[in-house]
DNA sequence: GTGAAAGCGCTAACAT
DNA sequence: ATGTTAGCGCTTTCAC
């Protein structure tokens, strides 16, 4: 593997003329620059990353924290970002929190301290929120994308779930319906608890009793949506008419539970999602959502974390494809002043429920 | 941020004890142990990643490349190498390959050489797969997941898409489908010439006109299966009376695509998938599909990365969890003697298609 | 515009 | 068992 030395001793030159030239080819005379290049290309050169990473303290990666990859909310979620990343010349890493020990082992003896910057998704479980904050001890930017803004005051991407759940809720009542139901995610998880909030709030908005409707909790997953709404259909007696999951993956596995126990959906039961991944436009009958502007979330995360490590605002677009946008970052975007970019969930009326539109601006 | 030396003045020792016992803490006298362990508290110190890898010339990171974390089944692969990198105590990175020239420019100058070993998942892309090995120059390991067997032969996780399609395939003519038409990805894929050509071997075994079925190719997505669909059923004249999707994402869009079309599965027609994602037994009807050994591939793919690096064999379950497992590895394993584990791909039946249960070895 | 040299934080001989 | 020391490959003053 040839070194910077080899470089200069090829083209006649000294280290510190080659390394110029690493940082900015044009700060070299052009004879020199022709020189330097030519042996790079002779030697297959390649800079080291760690060496320049120990000189520099910079990495270059940013590592993106989410609960679970296979939940393709996160996986759009993260691909967004890395996309946002690399036209900044980032690299997004890309870890996951199952196993939070696991994963302070790994940001602890790897990614932290290689790693510039970290965006933790949704993290809010408090273990795990605070074991990060304690892992990195303050010297590395953190730009959370979650429901409430960060402790640290670095910078959110903030997402009022708690409100697209209320909104969402109070269509069905204002549509009809009289006996909802619920299927939510883990009880540690904060984000849960949130739309929880959201969907009690709008239950007694309506003047329901609040703690007597069914509420069923578990896992993100296919499964787990499916087992509730079994569970949740099991008494011809007390059937819901509507299921509110909270989030899609729930909702499609609720969707396989009625179909095998016989209940139609929309004709006799009404099932919700959030999030609005692909597949719930795909689903049979495809899924009333809300949705989240993912794509937005991700270049509103880099923008902040860009911020945060003191890049110029230009710096962007030296990678190709970024096209200028004011207007795209415009309409779901607020109080980024801040550091704080708050983006709006919005419902997205399909087959599965049909929810009486919003009157009015108040949410 | 403390540096070793500031360890070893604390507690009055030299640099070299210190690293001696960051290396291996049993190798120092226990009260230089403690004294150590105190210091390293007491100052808060974590050792520089950029530093040791500097050093040892390794870095504890792994790059898997897919080309789409969007896709569940990539999501669920990377998700066990993870794992099992993790079980070893490495870091599993994950990039993806949507944009070749990004990939390169992204591996070049970050991954590669801060990456111990690639394993690049089905970038069979011609220009991918060269690029990749160019971009690498042979010094960094590189254990495919993919159809063939590794040109550098180093090592590959080998699954038999072709010969897997072509019983799915056989299956259903078996069960008296005169009329199939295919679904497949795109051109320049070759995992996907992989499949149609076990999808054209199976016609052709039965006597079927090979070149007269309808064949439909694009993205591996929801979108582009809903419509392949839509424009294979469009002429109720020469329906066809089962859609061979090449993936259950397209599948799941074949569904819609159907459904839409006043056309019902699997009375009408019969759809089937290729992957056994989790969605594929919850979508309506569940999926017929064919199975693949994720958890296996990625542990697989993993233990073949640690010969290739020269890790001792034992030197896994350092992390917690990994419960000794001679029995998980055997029954679809075959051939690792030579650094090539092939996976056999499993035909699942359910409501979407019916075929006929294979008769015999023979595949 | 270019060169000489110091040092980023760590590991691995080698010496004690 | 512990200490001394020479780099790993790079960037960055500071001279010229």
């Amino acid at each position: 593997m040839p070194a910077i030395k080899d470089v200069a001793r090829h083209a006649g030159l000294s280290v510190a003329a080659v390394s110029k030239y690493l940082k900015n080819p044009g700060s070299v005379r052009p004879d020199t620059r022709v020189r330097i290049e030519s042996a790079i290309r002779a030697l297959q050169y390649r800079p080291s990353p760690f060496a320049r990473s120990l000189r520099t303290r910079r990495s270059g990666m940013i590592a993106v924290v989410v609960p679970d990859v296979r939940n393709p909310f996160f996986a759009e979620l993260f691909d967004s970002i890395r996309i946002a990343a690399r036209a900044r010349g980032w690299l997004a890493l890309l870890e996951t929190s199952d196993d939070l020990q696991g994963l302070l082992a790994a940001v602890r003896s790897l990614s932290v301290g290689s790693v510039d910057g970290v965006i933790p998704c949704f993290l809010d479980d408090e273990h795990t929120a605070s074991g990060l904050a304690e892992a990195l001890h303050g010297r590395t930017p953190v730009i959370p994308v979650s429901w409430q803004a960060s402790p640290q005051g670095g910078g959110t991407v903030l997402l009022d779930v708690r409100s697209g759940m209320r909104r969402m809720v109070r269509g069905l009542l204002d549509a009809g319906r009289v006996a909802p139901a619920y299927v939510g995610g883990p009880e540690d998880s904060t984000v849960s608890i949130q739309k929880l909030a959201g969907f009690r709030d709008a239950l007694a908005t309506a003047g329901l009793p609040v703690q007597a409707v069914p509420v069923q909790r578990g896992p993100f997953s296919l499964q787990a949506g499916h087992d509730a709404a079994r569970s949740l259909l099991a008494d011809p007696a007390r059937r819901p008419d509507c299921l509110v999951a909270e989030n899609d993956l729930l909702a499609v596995g609720c969707l396989r539970g009625a179909r095998e126990m016989g209940v139609r959906v929309p004709d006799d039961l009404w099932v919700t999602g959030f999030d609005d991944i692909p597949l719930a436009a795909m689903v049979d009958p495809p899924l009333t959502t809300v949705s989240l502007p993912i794509r937005e979330m991700g270049e509103a995360a880099v923008r902040l974390m860009a911020a945060a490590l003191g890049v110029p605002e230009d710096a962007a677009g030296e990678a190709a494809g970024e096209a200028s946008n004011d207007a795209a970052k415009g309409p779901a975007a607020s109080g980024e002043a801040l550091g704080i970019l708050e983006v709006l969930p919005v419902v997205v009326v399909r087959e599965s429920a049909r929810p009486a539109p919003e009157a009015g601006q108040m949410s």
